[in-house]
DNA sequence: ATTGCAATGTTATAACATAACATATATTAT
DNA sequence: ATAATATATGTTATGTTATAACATTGCAAT
């Protein structure tokens, strides 16, 4: 699985990237959604919604409340910065934004850590089972749900 | 996708056989939880748990209460015989009661018609790609969101 | 300066789910 | 048969997750 948490440094090459694509593509990165973001892949674990509140709310001085977050959420969701892990009501940043259009998941039970998985002969393997049932996919969840080495070692 | 609606026959057909297999297996299939399963799989599309609930206050006369719903669905999806589509947040009868661990599903976004799409293929290269994370899985939640034939046509 | 638009603030509530404890019903051991 | 145990259900309350609806702000274009 990832590391338990990121560098300072590979914190803002994260953000920077991210930066950089919202420049490119004419996206608003404003400071909440900057800020929803960084305590998403500071905390390197999937992430509850109210749990991003709580933060927010220990770092600003100003209410804060569901909807700046959902809304946030909802901003770094659509432009693939983040994805739902709906088996968990929880969100994670994503590693390589932009790079996949689904995203699959290993998630360990004990740990929390996850890991991302998306290789193409999965990804392959899913679509031919949708075009053998006629099916036009638009969206994927795949969370698979288990043990990580470390985990199931122990 | 599968058809609209089930048979009357079809429909006692699937109670019977999870009564069997409750009866071989010692699971008391109560009348709570053979109204509940009768329930989800009658309306054959992904069901909400408060929509179960209102079903069973319109037939029953005595109160209803959400931990009556959820327990029974809780029964029924340890043993197989329901399926809760974690995207949705509902729940949908299962086809093939204990001939399978995994279920991975299609699920149509406009007519909301569902369909099963456990082939070992797909489980391998599930199975493939958890090996080569060195993950040991143990529940799997593949769902395949978009348009069945039927609506991509229209 | 005013209009329009995107984002955020705010209040309230909807939708989904479970904890905790009381009661009833079935099973088993004596 | 009766007590003891386990399983299932009833009931109240509340916890958790998410969104609707409308007000306000800040900024850009005319």
């Amino acid at each position: 699985m990832n590391k338990n948490s990121k560098s300072a440094s590979e914190l803002k090459a994260s953000i920077s990237r991210v930066d950089e694509i919202c420049k490119s593509n004419n996206l608003g990165f404003t400071d909440i959604r900057k800020q929803v973001f960084e305590i998403i892949i500071k905390k390197n674990k999937p992430i509850k919604a109210y749990e991003i509140l709580d933060e927010i709310r220990n770092i600003s001085s100003k209410p804060s409340h569901p909807p700046t977050v959902y809304r946030a959420i909802d901003f770094l969701i659509e432009n693939g910065f983040v994805h739902k892990l709906n088996s968990i009501n929880s969100f994670v940043g994503c590693f390589h934004p932009k790079a996949h259009e689904e995203c699959y998941f290993l998630i360990c039970k004990k740990c929390n850590l996850y890991q991302e998985c998306c290789d193409d002969s999965l990804k392959d393997r899913i679509s031919k089972t949708a075009i053998h049932n006629n099916f036009e996919i638009s969206n994927t969840t795949l969370e698979i749900e288990g043990h990580c080495l470390d985990c199931s070692q122990k």
